[in-house]
RNA sequence: GGUUCGGUAGUUCAGCUGGUUAGAAUACAUGCCUGUCACGCAUGGGGUCGCGGGUUCGAGUCCCGUCCGGACCGCCA
């Protein structure tokens, strides 16, 4: 008796035959005279009927099914009398002979249903039970075909999968290093990678010529539902290319994955530079699903006796179509959400375009009717908008306004899950200052290039720089990122020293990368995507929790195996390590 | 490091200005029921109100501390 068949294949057309089913009970109704189980594998769930009447001792059997117990029952696929439309298999039933329990259960602490009633930390702590649910296993079953289609189109495309390695050398760049501690070199650490940056550089020093690898990065930071402490990168680097090269490749496997996984045929990836992101949308990663871009105000709005605005740097503002229906209890409880210390604004400021034409704002003491045309004719309202004002300190309110807008967007319906909009975000800014130690920083990473034309700037306006980088941004969510690198020993060298490193400290940290410059490095660039993101991006899901099997919670830690754990003395004396 | 919300039955939650024996739903157990599929009906068991301290005649409720969890800010080249 082997199992036939699965829990979701059987329907009418299988009427008559004989199958062997495995799986665990969902759940069964005992009608007295009839008791139904319903049988649940990976693939679906098939109703199991026992008659008391035909056959009262395999009746009594399955009577004592508890959940999640499992079975194989055998038995002839027959055709409901009462069928469930809500069913792929509701059309039949297994009118069953023969019934194994293969293991019992204990009550599951949750429901394995699609809607749980069990609580984040609960479900994570038994996880293996979680995955049972449809919507889990269905997730973690998305990132299978996710990296199976990735692994076939840069395959077609002439790309060899290469591993790197995951116990590498630590480096004070970037996001903090999870440490390793080396038993045969006493005070010694490993890092695990950030990403295989440097690496997959040495595979095109090599002559690898076109590498990706769908691999685990670490990053020692704080957590979020989008970020993990180890987490995939779908990693791609390219010789002999630019960066119009590059985004035809990787625009082509976003537009591969959107048909094969979803059947969407999505349009030319539009691009949008760094400044022009940030000038309309207050953000390096737009949302770009909607409009309502922003409009700065800052010189029409000053010295009418306006306090706030005529000390703010920065005045902008934001039009919702059809948003003069808020009420004022609407917008007192818009000005307490800018005003929470997440968003840290001192007020909102709002001007109604009522619809009879006429405009009310908050701030009609100091403005008159020509002047609030004025601001309406910039942000082009008209009867039923409602503007929204911030002012204060550049980067926060540009920062806050970008926050107000996604909010309004969330609010007014327009970020639809089912709609994509992708972007390549281009030209950042190579450099940025430490607002603390007024040291430059790279953007992106120390590998990448600056723009030809900006090359000259690097001493004389080193903030004014333009990197050669790129992100893909879908719906406002940053999905891949990344440059053509620096192939010359001199100019990487140089930009070691502006980020900072003495000419020692560069040869000590990446004196590999630059010896193997010196080698004939090909030029080359390349780009990274995270796999988590993109996996819960088509899954329609702002977590991605679901689409790792086993996640990590919060603060870092799997409630499952409860780690990270202490370790014993006998342990901590080999690695040399003592512990405060 | 910070802000904020929460911790009460196996689970999800309610429990008001402190006041008799802490409730609901669901799950579970038992019984009845031949067409259920969120089956129905009846009965029943199930609680260290996260932990410690304080205020009070009296604390699930108020205060302080602490632990755990969620969301977010900082951080994430």
């Amino acid at each position: 008796m082997h199992r036939t068949h699965t829990c979701g294949e059987l329907t009418l057309p299988n009427k008559g035959i004989v199958v062997t089913l495995c799986g665990w009970v969902q759940k069964s109704r005992d009608l007295g005279g009839l008791t139904f189980v319903d049988l649940r594998d990976r693939y679906g769930v098939t109703q199991l009927i026992f008659n008391m009447e035909t056959n009262s001792e395999l009746c009594t059997a399955a009577r004592k099914l508890g959940r999640e117990f499992v079975i194989k029952a055998r038995g002839v696929v027959a055709e409901r009398s009462n069928k469930n439309a809500k069913m792929i298999t509701g059309d039949i039933e297994i009118l069953v002979d023969e019934l194994v329990v293969l293991n019992s259960s204990e009550t599951p602490p949750f429901t394995i249903e699609d809607q749980t009633d069990g609580g984040e930390d609960l479900r994570m702590k038994y996880r293996y039970l979680d995955l049972r649910r449809a919507p889990v296993m269905n997730s973690i079953m998305l990132r299978h075909r996710m990296a199976q289609h990735s692994r076939r189109y840069l395959d077609q495309q002439g790309f060899i999968e290469i591993e790197t390695p995951v116990l590498i050398k630590s480096t004070p760049e970037g996001a903090r290093d999870f440490v390793v501690p080396s038993r045969m070199n006493p005070g010694e650490f490993y890092a695990l990678p950030q990403s295989p940056q440097t690496f997959k550089q040495l595979l095109m020093v090599s002559g690898f010529d076109k590498y990706f690898q769908i691999v685990k990065c670490f990053r020692d930071e704080d957590l979020r539902a989008d970020r993990q402490p180890e987490f995939t990168q779908i990693d791609c680097e390219m010789s002999f290319i630019e960066r119009e090269d590059i985004l035809n490749m990787f625009e082509g496997l976003v537009k591969y994955l959107f048909k094969t996984e979803k059947g969407i045929d999505i349009p030319v990836l539009e691009r949008i530079s760094y400044a022009d992101a940030m000038k309309y949308y207050g953000n390096d990663k737009p949302d770009m699903r909607f409009d309502m871009k922003l409009v700065e105000l800052t010189s029409i709005v000053q010295q009418k006796g306006f306090k706030l605005f005529d000390e703010a740097e920065l005045v902008v503002a934001i039009s919702v179509k059809g948003g003069a229906e808020y009420t004022r209890k609407q917008l007192d409880e818009l000005t307490e959400w800018v005003k929470r210390p997440q968003i840290g604004m001192s007020g909102l400021i709002y001007l109604r375009h009522n619809s009879d034409g006429t405009l009310k704002s908050s701030v009609d003491k100091f403005y008159n009717e020509d002047e609030l045309k004025k601001w309406s004719q910039l942000l082009g309202t008209s009867a039923g908008d409602l503007v929204l004002v911030l002012a204060g300190k550049e980067s926060k309110t540009r920062k806050a306004i970008s926050e107000l807008r996604l909010e309004m967007g969330e609010r007014f319906g327009l970020r639809d899950k089912n709609k994509f909009h992708c972007a390549w975000v281009l030209d950042f800014p190579l450099l940025e200052k430490d607002e603390e130690s007024g040291r430059w920083h790279a953007m992106h990473h120390p590998f990448t290039s600056a723009l030809p034309e900006d090359l000259e700037s690097l001493h004389t306006n080193p903030g004014a720089v333009r990197a050669n980088a790129y992100d893909l941004v879908i719906n406002g969510v940053e999905i891949g990122g990344g440059s053509i690198r620096i192939h010359d020993k001199t100019i990487q060298k140089k930009m070691f020293s502006i980020l900072g490193f003495t000419d020692e400290e560069a040869q000590k940290q990446f004196g590999f990368l630059m010896n193997a410059f010196e080698f004939g490095a090909p030029p080359h660039g390349g780009i990274a995507f995270g796999f988590d993101r993109l996996c819960s991006m088509f899954g329609g899901s702002d977590s991605i929790r679901d689409y790792i099997a086993f996640p990590k919670n919060n603060s870092g830690r799997d409630v499952m195996i409860d780690s990270p754990s202490t370790i014993s003395e006998e342990q901590l004396k080999e690695l040399g390590i003592m512990v405060r």
